[in-house]
RNA sequence: CGCGGGGUGGAGCAGUGGUAGCUCGUCGGGCUCAUAACCCGAAGGUCACAGGUUCAAGUCCUGUCCCCGCAA
């Protein structure tokens, strides 16, 4: 039986660890990122892969930091065949990277070599992007650069924000994974080498990424929403605070005002003018408000709400 | 003790010390070929909690709990 020890933190990777458990594949251990404060009350919360380990009665390894540290030692004195990693969020040491008789493999949420990087999803989105996908691939010390081992692509519909793919990639993932383990263990998947000339990165998403810009057009304002859509959700800023947009749409008043300005509004919800077109929003949350639906927000606090106000 | 906004019928909000209101929803009725439209009516709130000031507190004071925006 495969020894597998699994590397992974998110929701993301919660099930890709179950389905190893449940095929039959000898989890060692599994590693994860250390239980992090949460919030404004900063409640100490476990991160879903460790809470899947418990489930699962697997043993569970937070390391703060990898590299030279006695949880390092330990896991190479587990010995695995195999190392799995799915959205870890830390740098393997090379000791670890060559200790493996079948090496270390990892599941990217991308059609690698595009969106190298921490926030594939959000990106590939945010881009306006038709099509993305799962790779497993080898693990090098550069990141997500290793060879490609397998990859499976799902198309990103008009209406999939980052939440929903996350989910999908996810299930993707664990089937694909399923999929190629017999070839790695028995020594006949593929390897194929990235072709540089193709890389994109896509980074962790900055602050000045979820501010939107009314100047741009109303597809790009559209993809970046429901790119950023349920975390960390895209923001304006009205009467002097921030405004969360939630969910929207495009738009279809016609109009010739200034990128920002309110140009229509509706029993559920309104439109603000972009640089072309309009994004016509329906949930959002004023600042120091829950969320609420257009709707809501147009029966309260946006009550006063009229044609020409501006958000910036 | 990081800064700030806020807790009022099911939802979103208003409310200047003196009978608790608005829009929507819900229920009943009406109009209509019909409707998410319109008309009439009804139910539904110990105003987050605990003290205090006052003839009188949703409103003023003090403390506690909770929610949210920003910053970490």
């Amino acid at each position: 039986m495969t020894k597998i020890v699994f590397m992974g933190t998110p929701a993301f990777s919660a099930p890709i660890l179950r389905m190893l458990h449940e095929e039959g594949y000898d989890v060692l251990a599994v590693v994860t990122q250390p239980d992090r404060p949460v919030g404004r009350k900063k409640v100490l919360t476990p991160p879903p892969v460790k809470e899947e380990a418990v489930a699962l009665g697997l043993p569970v390894i937070q390391p703060e930091k990898l590299r030279g540290s006695a949880e390092l030692e330990e896991i190479l004195a587990l010995n695995p065949d195999l190392v799995v990693t799915a959205a870890f969020g830390q740098i393997l040491p090379k000791e670890l990277l060559d200790a493996p008789r079948l090496g270390c493999i990892n599941v990217h949420a991308s059609l690698l070599p595009k969106y190298r990087g921490g926030a594939p999803i959000h990106q590939s989105i945010i881009d306006g992007e038709k099509e993305t996908g799962v790779t497993i691939m080898y693990m090098a010390e550069k990141l997500d650069a290793g060879d490609i081992i397998s990859q499976r692509a799902i198309a990103i519909e008009e209406d999939d924000h980052t939440g929903g793919m996350f989910e999908k990639l996810s299930a993707v993932g664990r089937e694909l994974l399923k999929d190629t383990l017999p070839a790695i263990i028995a020594g006949t998947n593929a390897r194929i080498v990235q072709d540089e000339s193709k890389v994109t990165y896509a980074r962790n998403i900055s602050r000045e990424q979820e501010r939107i810009d009314w100047n741009s057009d109303a597809r790009t304002i559209y993809n970046q929403v429901r790119g950023l859509h349920p975390w960390p959700v895209a923001y304006t800023t009205f009467e002097e605070a921030s405004f969360k947009i939630w969910w929207a749409q495009e738009g279809t008043t016609k109009h010739n005002a200034a990128p920002g300005e309110v140009v229509a509004i509706h029993k559920d919800s309104f439109e603000i003018a972009a640089g072309s077109g309009t994004l016509q929003v329906v949930d959002c949350q004023p600042a120091g408000k829950k969320r609420m639906t257009a709707q809501d927000f147009l029966r309260g606090t946006g009550s006063k709400l009229q044609i020409g106000d501006r958000f910036e």
